[in-house]
RNA sequence: GCGGAUAUAGUUCAGCGGUAGAACACCGGUCUGUGGCACCGGCUGUCGUGGGUUCGAAUCCCACUAUCCGCCCCA
């Protein structure tokens, strides 16, 4: 038997219905908040993401899948693709193709779909897995570079996960300050390091090597004490980067969005400036990660753009579903069928498809049976699509031109005329 | 990439060297136009894959693969 390879997944009735809810609910947000969508190609060229997301990233260095894409004529190049690991850069990259930036305006672009990463798939972690995610961009003159639309992102995150329905989420949030703050920073902690770094675990070891911020990352009990001693980022700000954070979370104190503070939230992407963020949730395991995200000045210029500082996130809807489940509240989603139609006896088919026929045109979803059924295997059928009436079509019904529509869950049952169908079952 | 656990019917699982089972689910009948109950009957498997040990392997051994839980990383 052909299987779905290691870490991808078919998403089935009734989870795919989840994953249509939460579709659906981020559309009608971005609506609101006046995003549009964008529809990026699934690969593209490799070089885009090591410039972007960082040829030290996990990502870039051992997650993605690339491949050589060979010249089949002499016109053609030989070119390295890769299937995208995250969206911001091809979004980045579209804005940058097609000039979005020349006349002016902010950019305010949303997208959904797969993403591909070559880890070890676990609960929470696919190798394909589906992103929603906006990114705010454009010329610093059109209010990019501004405080207010961070908050305002975060806030727009806030307001999902309401609709949404889960609930036990916290937001962590952090300055990790401008290129410039990041390299003195970076030297800090390395020489701060160099005198404790002996007694920690032997990942953090390897980390004060290759990337010391992770070193913030760590979750060993016994390290913990030596990390609190360590140089905070926030002392590392400079006075325009220290304005930008203080201004993003007086907004969010005024819309009311409830935060927590977190120097010590290292997100994994380089391309990352002054204030990301990042939505936990318990329900997860160890994948507690719901969504992140943070701004990204001088993203477009290291893919060789103008000057659009932007700022955005991405959220994992694989795991706003386990979320959703895990709350046994939220997940409600209702029956999609009104009504089954039985067609009772030889011959009646036909009248039953003429019958559902004008009824689906006037807006009643319907699930149609079949005439060899009897009246008892049609009920059980009927049940277990959710509808709440039954529709009888015999020959009696037919002659006289009236139904018999039965309610499933009371047994209660009426003769109803042809004319009236439609409203009885709840189409226009 | 590292550590641990698991893999038998559609599902949950039992069987742990001697003819592959239970429950639930599903299908049919009792019951030809009014179900959900009850009773009766029935179906379903390369026992994850490939090797090995043995007279004989679902069972013991080895390798591989997949899934789950951690680590790592991130969404």
């Amino acid at each position: 038997m052909i299987k779905a390879v290691r870490g991808t997944r078919d998403i089935l009735p009734p989870d795919s219905a989840l994953f249509q809810f939460v579709e659906a609910q981020a559309r009608e947000v971005f609506r609101l908040y006046n995003f549009q969508e964008v529809r990026t190609p699934i690969f593209e060229d490799t070089q885009l993401f090591s410039r972007s997301v960082g040829e030290e990233t996990d990502i870039v260095g051992k997650e993605m899948f690339t491949w050589e894409d060979k010249a089949r004529a002499q016109s053609e190049k030989a070119q390295s693709l890769t299937l995208r690991p995250e969206n911001t850069a091809g979004v980045v990259r579209a804005y940058i193709e097609h000039g979005l930036g020349d006349k002016g305006q902010l950019q305010k672009l949303y997208y959904m779909g797969p993403q591909f990463r070559r880890e070890r798939p676990q609960k929470g972690r696919y190798r394909q897995f589906y992103q929603i995610g906006a990114e705010v961009i454009g010329p610093a003159s059109a209010g990019s570079e501004s405080p207010a639309r961070d908050a305002e992102v975060i806030e727009m995150l806030a307001m999902l996960l309401d609709r949404v329905g889960i609930k036990g989420w916290t937001l962590l949030l952090n300055s990790v300050g401008c290129a410039n703050d990041r390299g003195k920073y970076n030297e800090a902690l390395r020489a701060a390091l160099k005198d404790v770094v002996g007694q920690m675990c032997a990942d953090c070891q390897r980390r004060a090597e290759t990337n010391p911020l992770r070193v913030l990352d760590c979750k060993v009990p016994e390290d913990q004490p030596t990390i609190e001693k360590l140089p905070k980022i926030s002392e590392y700000l400079d006075e325009p980067c220290r304005e930008n954070f203080a201004e993003v979370k007086k907004i969010l104190d005024a819309v009311g969005v409830k935060y927590e503070l977190n120097e010590r939230m290292v997100r994994g992407l380089d391309y990352y400036t002054r204030t990301t963020f990042e939505f936990t949730h318990g329900g997860l395991g160890a994948q507690s990660a719901l969504l992140g995200g943070g701004r990204y000045d001088g993203l477009s210029e290291m893919l060789g753009g103008p000057k659009a500082p932007g700022i955005g996130f991405a959220l994992g809807l694989d795991r706003f579903v386990l979320a959703l489940q895990s709350e046994a509240s939220g997940a409600q989603v209702q029956s999609a069928v009104s009504a089954y139609i039985a067609p009772l006896g030889a011959g009646m088919n036909a009248a039953a498809a003429k019958l559902a026929r004008e009824l689906r045109a006037q807006g009643v979803a319907l699930e149609l049976g079949d005439e060899s059924f009897r009246l008892k295997k049609s009920f059980e059928a009927a049940e277990r699509t959710g509808a709440k009436f039954v529709v009888i079509v015999g020959e009696n019904e037919v002659k006289a031109d009236t139904f018999a529509v039965k309610d499933i869950k009371s047994g209660e049952q009426k003769t109803i005329p042809r004319s009236e169908l439609a409203k009885t079952l709840g189409g226009r």
